[in-house]
DNA sequence: GTTTGATCATAA
DNA sequence: TTATGATCAAAC
């Protein structure tokens, strides 16, 4: 069990140490279990990161260094630095959110303050051979705030109005919201057309690639 | 049953 | 080749 770091230079240069650690290298320090695929262990890698840093186990809706507020997130990324998958941040509201705001948001709460450790995971990498990359402490610019405050008001929008129907993921030019849930069978509540309730298949904020590929320049490739 | 961690599988 | 829609396991 490690204990979460105190500061976030702390969390950084713990993060940063683990460059050029191999996922199964970092597993075998930690007496974890490497699997063969991914396809019964999506999240086999995050989890990783999270224990070898210290984060909160567990799913919880709070940041992964809750004295920090901070999130952690892995972002799978090709050998020349673009992102190979886009990034969920959380599930949407889909009743109850009249008056909810940017501002306020869970999503913008969850972005706030990010530790991104790439992670060299070309589709012919098994997890055991998928490389960490340098960390880095990011906070959205005011224009990529502004990029995802537009995408999230139109896309909470429709979730408000009743046009959950009509959402899918060619929506949001840096975010987009997609089916996020154990099966096609999994129903929530949500607002209909006409103000009532109907189950509709809950919903994602993913960040697109364009996003992630975007936070990554402004980190390794300013100007 | 829901949210966390994400990647898979195949349509476009 | 890329992105959407679907899916998997653990924690709670």
């Amino acid at each position: 069990m490690i204990l979460p770091p105190n500061t976030a230079q702390e969390l950084l240069h713990r993060a940063q140490q683990l460059a050029g650690l191999t996922l199964q290298e970092l597993a075998q320090q930690l007496n974890i279990e490497v699997p063969h695929d991914f396809s019964r262990d999506k999240g086999w890698g995050g989890i990783l990161l999270e224990r070898a840093l210290g984060a909160t186990a567990g799913s919880r809706p709070e940041p992964d260094f809750p004295a920090l507020g901070i999130e952690m997130k892995t972002l799978p990324i090709s050998s020349i630095g673009q992102p190979l998958e886009t990034t969920f941040v959380c599930v949407a509201p889909m009743k109850g959110m009249t008056g909810e705001h940017w501002e306020t948001s869970a999503l913008r709460h969850k972005l706030d303050h990010v530790l991104w450790v790439p992670i060299l995971a070309e589709k012919h990498l098994s997890p055991a051979e998928r490389q960490i990359g340098s960390a880095f402490l990011w906070r959205a610019s005011a224009e990529q705030e502004l990029a995802l405050r537009q995408d999230w008001e139109e896309l909470m929008e429709l979730l408000s109005l009743g046009r959950v129907e009509r959402i899918n993921a060619h929506l949001g030019q840096f975010m987009q919201l997609r089916p996020k849930a154990a099966n096609g069978s999994v129903k929530t509540d949500a607002i209909g057309a006409n103000g009532e309730l109907v189950q509709a298949q809950p919903k994602g904020f993913y960040l697109r690639t364009s996003f992630t590929q975007w936070v990554l320049r402004q980190q390794f490739a300013p100007e």
